[in-house]
DNA sequence: AGTAGCATTGCAAGCGTATGCATAACTCCG
DNA sequence: CGGAGTTATGCATACGCTTGCAATGCTACT
């Protein structure tokens, strides 16, 4: 079978009976071009099934059209539902998304210059630890970037994050309001931005009080299994905290869990538990979990208008936006 | 601040004092060059920050690097995990996904025609609902196009499924083995071939032996609290299965929920259930949920290897592979 | 009717790279 | 040292589109 060639705007030209640049006007919106015209090349265009070479639209126009994203957080709970808007966003305002994986510091480094060969007009950036290279690749690339959920010091990108400062205190004065003392911290990522945000303001929030405070701060722990061994190990150190600030929800279900069925803690009464994140399975009625509810879906279009309205002003001044973040109480704190 | 262009092929022989043609060459493996004008061009191009421009090469090489990602299945538990194994994938052959997100049937419909004008050079769809059309826009395009893990009739592309038929052959003969009598099946999406696979199969399976069927199906349950509903309407219904076998795991763990803590059914001695897609939660101590296991890495990797492969054979002949899902047996089946 | 003014069209020159073909520079051997 | 054979290089064109500029067609007004 022969390869059909896909046809070209010279082929509807031709059947048109009308020069190429005017097939190229037909199918860009706001061109000086007739309407009788414009009728006979989109017919004539339908007859070939043609449709606009977007590629080699981008090389005239030079702006691809594609918004890269580079995506490292994919163990974040809802991390499919961040990509799906992220990508639904950037399709809706006339964008392609093209996704790259990275994980090693290496990785982000060659997909920013994979990125910048594929001429993408943006960049947003998932991911919690920040890559020192990004900051001298972003000011040399010329392409503005928007950084999802985190921040990253002294880099020059936009940054679109929850008000983690807010998220401390509220969580502060929750616990000051019902009494409990000795905190705990369990965190998954130490470089997270977001996640020194929350526990220094939660600190200060808490240290006003006489006689409350954080007894204890563990970094690195990830996950269920994870959650289910450190309150076996707290316990088994004797380090018994009555608050649990857990900054995953998966970590506050395992050690829940540790709770009910292997240690007998009794939560909330001895053990307050929050998460954060509200997964679903928080909202369960077998676990009721108190977690922090992230804005994601304003957060993932809060980052796309931010990056497209860069690209379009040519802009590259960062910007920073925080959004709200609300505690959600339920049963894993005492009611007052 | 002046917007500077970025560098270019030319400007890189400029710099060394040879042709663009040899610039060209100098990035294209396996071109005839020498090692000397090599390393002068790569020197000249790292002094300028050049990289070869992939959106101008793919208008000359008629081919643009892009591997379309057809991503509707959401909702499905391992949506990350799965996306995030094909961009790696296709990123690893040397190509770049780009993804678009498609609910209905017409947003389908204009993706395909967006993958087109982004001259992608095939696609991979991730969607349990088949649409109609994308036959004709597969065959019309010309370009090979992977279905993951759903199959559709009559359409001109490759399937990459598990072996359904054996998955409920063996959920079938591990209830003979046990003694279970009266099945239901609640199921989700009730176009999903992968489903109607297992449930024909597991039916043919049980028929085989007096006594044991199929007392009841139901579609469109989706998740753990459609889970939790349906067990409570099936007991007020009367319906009163001994097996119910669940086409989604959280849907699974509702039914497990309602039985434990709504309705007081014994499980696994007065009700079995079995889930599928053995997702991290069904193996937690607290669910314990049997479930069928399937390899979505290796599917992934299957699809983006056939593809890849038909791509550069230039090949279009569909073809059809079909990978083993282990039935995974835990405590919500009695044990032999 | 003549013409100013505007809308429409065509012409042609890019955009950055790849590559067939011709030419130039080597290499090797007698 | 000369020439056959191989390897490197440059020239020019093509890829499919956009767009500035010039030319044409049209409208309406004096």
């Amino acid at each position: 079978m022969t390869v059909k060639r896909r046809s070209n705007s010279q082929d509807v030209a031709d059947l048109a009976s009308v020069s190429q640049a005017s097939v190229s006007r037909a199918f860009t919106p706001g061109a000086s071009i007739s309407t009788k015209t414009k009728a006979k090349i989109l017919n004539a265009a339908a007859k070939l099934d043609y449709q606009p070479n977007i590629i080699a639209r981008s090389l005239s126009k030079n702006q691809s059209g594609l918004v890269g994203i580079l995506f490292a957080n994919w163990d974040h709970p809802k991390a499919a539902e961040i990509l799906k808007g992220l990508c639904e966003a950037i399709t809706e305002k006339g964008f392609k998304p093209v996704v790259q994986s990275a994980n090693t510091l290496e990785s982000v480094d060659r997909a920013f210059t994979d990125f910048l060969s594929y001429q993408v007009d943006g960049v947003i950036v998932f991911s919690t630890s920040p890559s020192a290279n990004m900051s001298a690749l972003c000011i040399r690339s010329n392409i503005p970037i928007v950084l999802l959920n985190h921040t990253a010091p002294g880099i020059n990108a936009s940054i679109i994050t929850i008000d983690s400062t807010k998220v401390g205190r509220d969580i502060g004065n929750a616990l000051l309001e019902r009494a409990y003392k000795r905190i705990a911290i369990v965190s998954s990522d130490p470089n997270s931005q977001v996640v020194s945000g929350i526990s220094d303001s939660l600190a200060e929030t808490v240290n006003q009080t006489q006689g409350t405070r954080i007894i204890s701060e563990r970094t690195g722990i990830h996950g269920y299994e994870a959650g289910l061994q450190t309150i076996i190990d707290l316990w088994r150190e004797d380090i018994k905290p009555d608050v649990i600030v857990c900054t995953s929800d998966y970590t506050a279900l395992g050690i829940l869990s540790g709770c009910r069925h292997t240690l007998n803690i009794n939560v909330p009464q001895d053990l307050c538990i929050i998460g954060l994140g509200d997964i679903p399975a928080a909202g369960w009625t077998d676990h009721d979990l108190s977690t922090v509810k992230i804005p994601h879906n304003e957060l993932v279009r809060t980052s796309v208008t931010t990056l497209i309205s860069k690209i379009e002003t040519q802009s590259m001044d960062p910007e920073s936006i925080k959004l709200d973040a609300k505690l959600i109480l339920r049963g894993t704190i005492k009611s007052l």
